[in-house]
DNA sequence: AACTCGGGGTA
DNA sequence: TACCCAGAGTT
């Protein structure tokens, strides 16, 4: 099919053929995804919801598929509708969004279905989600083609990797992200703008993969200049990333009668607006003094946790029989608090259990 | 333009 | 180990 209509179009441009080359494929290896419309269901009036794509671009920023199946499953079954998660307390939504983290997300999560439910619709467009909290430009472009059937380009990390490498793309990256963009905006079919941005995906996270792609079932590798130099694995040529510094300090568990001692973190910065055990500042000159208030404990140990720009060792000191804490902090059920905890908290807990 | 911001899977 | 993942917001 692809060589077909390549002949067809042998005198158009660099790239004829491969949309539906592409779509082609997608219809008969499209995953099947929680949020997602399979292949030809579009056509026969099944209507996307834009409820569910857009929480699941949201999630699906930065995170891995099968990490995000399990918190989609949980948020849809709890808040069915945009309306029911906007009228959600934070705190219920920042626990239900423990340990998927870039917590910033989940704030922004809030505030956008918060002026959603208050303007009474999604926006249409890719430019007016493009306005809504969370919503950069990668996600506006996706929930405009996935559920409202625009033109636009979703322009994730696989799609500039296959494009890096049909490309054979030598330059400085941010350039050819660039270019790439460009590129793949004249590429979207202004019949099937949704099912194009997906395939484009699909074919990233399984075919043309990070580390060994399998360019002999790629349904595109006839436009491949990667494929033709033979060291597709090659591409996309990335800046070389900084070495990540480690940071030390402690963690409390600090137990009483009703519980362990937690707090809310401040809504900004690092693990901003989740719950937190108590714990001293972390810096890379060593652990900072005990604090003040945790007095007669016990080291039991340490946990070490990788934040995305550094690498953190936190030395975890327990308490036990104390029920009377500093005004910030309070205590919950230790059973129930675990799972709203972010997952450094939720190591240093399960030591000292 | 550079930095901040999580967590887990993969080779 | 190192790299990457349906990136966005702030400085």
């Amino acid at each position: 099919m692809a060589k077909r209509e390549k002949a067809a179009f042998a005198a158009g441009t660099r790239f004829d053929g491969l949309p539906d080359a592409l779509l082609d494929w997608y219809g008969r290896h499209a995953r099947t995804l929680p949020w997602r419309i399979g292949p030809g269901e579009r056509g026969r009036g099944v209507v996307p919801d834009p409820y569910r794509i857009w929480l699941a671009e949201i999630m699906l920023q930065q995170t891995t598929v099968p990490h995000a199946v399990g918190y989609f499953e949980t948020f849809t079954r709890t808040w069915p509708t945009v309306e029911a998660l906007a009228s959600t307390e934070d705190g219920d939504v920042m626990a239900a969004w423990a340990g998927l983290g870039y917590y910033a997300r989940a704030r922004n999560l809030l505030k956008c279905a918060r002026e959603v439910a208050a303007r009474g619709s999604w926006p249409k467009t890719e430019a007016g989600l493009r306005e809504l909290p969370g919503i950069g430009p990668y996600t506006a472009g996706a929930v405009a083609a996935l559920a409202f059937n625009e033109r636009s380009a979703a322009v994730d990390g696989n799609v500039d990797r296959v494009f890096a490498r049909i490309l054979a793309a030598k330059g400085e990256w941010k350039d050819e992200k660039r270019r790439i963009a460009d590129i793949v905006r004249t590429l979207v079919p202004e019949d099937r703008p949704g099912e194009f941005a997906e395939a484009l995906m699909d074919l990233g996270a399984t075919v043309c993969t990070p580390k060994r792609p399998n360019c002999l079932i790629c349904p595109i590798r006839d436009w491949c200049t990667a494929y033709t130099e033979g060291e597709p694995e090659r591409y996309p040529v990335k800046p070389a990333k900084k070495v990540k510094p480690v940071r030390y300090g402690e963690v409390y568990i600090v137990r009483g009668a009703s519980g362990v001692v937690v707090e809310t973190r401040p809504p900004q910065g690092l693990l901003g607006g989740m719950l937190g055990l108590p714990t001293t500042d972390w810096r890379e000159d060593g652990a900072a003094a005990r604090l003040e208030w945790i007095g007669d404990a016990e080291e039991i140990g340490e946990v070490k946790h990788v934040f995305t720009h550094f690498e953190l060792r936190l030395k975890v000191v327990t308490v036990e029989g104390r029920d009377l804490v500093p005004s910030d902090y309070e205590f919950r059920g230790e059973e129930g608090v675990a799972s709203a905890l972010p997952s450094v908290f939720k190591k240093a807990l399960k030591l000292a259990s």
